[in-house]
DNA sequence: CGATGGTTTGAGATATATCAAACCTCGTGG
DNA sequence: CCACGAGGTTTGATATATCTCAAACCATCG
């Protein structure tokens, strides 16, 4: 018995293109690892030496310039795929938010393995497909939107990724209530913004009785066709 | 004997993952199109009909808000493989920037021709990733760096994608000259800029030597190092 | 209870956008 | 051949969104 058999995204991710007896044999060359916030899997520019699928957790993906400047091109999810296959380094760093489990592969076993396995390299097209269509929709909101549409189009993809987030019909109106997995200055990483500038934007939101903040890391979304206006 | 005989990508694009009799039967569902400057090839939010390689040319992708922004998403030469196979919508447009050449297929006719082709597969996923390594590292621009390294950082790029241009050595040192398939605008849509803030960090470049401006889509980079230093 | 790290708020500086006009370049037609 | 017009580009003056710097604030934890 593997630790595949009772991993909770087997069925979501790439894993899901494989059989049992395939699944046994990948699950020789995987091993599972506990990170921690801020820990990090892989280092910007580093030899591209591991890949890896997301358990559980939220995670970062970054790149900064040389004198400091940070900027977040991607967050996973469980179930997702991390790393470079076939591929010399790694572009990005890839940081957990929150603590976060993964499922970790060589690189050199997994492109070996990938290769012999026709229908796994297909769902990793998928998922590469899609993570691209979803990068580009980004460059969109990095090059042209203001400072509002940021924070609120961000609020949006959240409250739709965190969808485990409640969502009640309070008096008769519907709510979302999610807590975040970024800092303030992870949310300006991630919006090409200040942190400044963020949080004079929650608060805004929060004023014009859009949002509600009980915590730092907690929002509700109270006036979602309002939020979704106010993305752009 | 099929047009693909003489493609001159034929060895650089995805299709030189199949041989001859597999490159007989591709060639069978697809067809050569010609395109102006200016002509899409895909709207952005349309049903995603059909996929393509580029043969001649480059084209842009390319989204918006629904007020008239325009943000450039990507830039495809000759070998790039264009449109999303697998999948519901095309997220963005596509427009050829100069008269260009493509091979199109049906994207349900490639789809089913590519499952039953790993090594093409294989090909378009090496492809992928690689185009969303390139995106990502475009966000950081997008979202951090300023107009200045905006600009020089384009150039930078063209002058690496535009390899066809000369480059030589003039008493004692290097210099690289080429032509811009973009218009002023273009290049804005590009780096999230005005067309005036673009214009005057052309002019800024040229003031300081670092490059010269023959004619307005010609460009010479006199100082390389100066300009990859302006790029941040 | 005080220290600490993250967050919010405020006042001022600045890069880039906006609006407007002048300027080329190139093709067209007189 | 030259004048004209049109589109794209450059330059200028001003406005403004966002950044920067600085201080106050607030939870959390020892």
């Amino acid at each position: 018995m593997s630790a595949c058999d009772t991993c909770v995204i087997r069925n979501r991710a790439i894993c899901a293109a494989l059989n049992k007896d395939e699944i046994a044999v990948l699950s020789t060359i995987g091993r599972r690892r506990v990170l921690v916030p801020g820990e990090s899997l892989i280092w910007e520019g580093e030899d591209s030496v591991l890949v890896a699928n997301v358990i559980e957790g939220v995670l970062k993906l970054s790149t900064g310039t040389e004198d400091g400047r940070e900027q977040i091109v991607g967050v996973v999810y469980p179930s997702d795929f991390i790393g470079r296959p076939f591929g010399a380094t790694t572009s990005h760093g890839v940081t957990a938010l929150t603590d976060a489990k993964v499922c970790v592969f060589s690189r050199r076993d997994f492109d070996a393995f990938a290769r012999e396995h026709p229908a796994l390299e297909h769902k990793l097209l998928q998922r590469t497909l899609g993570e691209l269509d979803r990068t580009r929709r980004w460059m969109l909101l990095l090059g042209r939107k203001s400072a509002g549409e940021r924070v609120a189009s961000f609020l949006v993809e959240m409250s739709e990724r965190l969808a485990n987030g409640r969502c009640d019909t309070i008096d008769g109106h519907l709510e979302m209530r999610f807590t975040l997995p970024f800092s303030r200055q992870q949310i300006a990483d991630v919006l090409g913004l200040t942190i400044e500038t963020v949080s004079r934007q929650f608060t805004r939101l929060k004023n014009e009785r859009i949002i509600d903040l009980p915590s730092r890391r907690e929002v509700i979304i109270v006036d979602i066709p309002g939020l979704e206006a106010e993305a752009g």
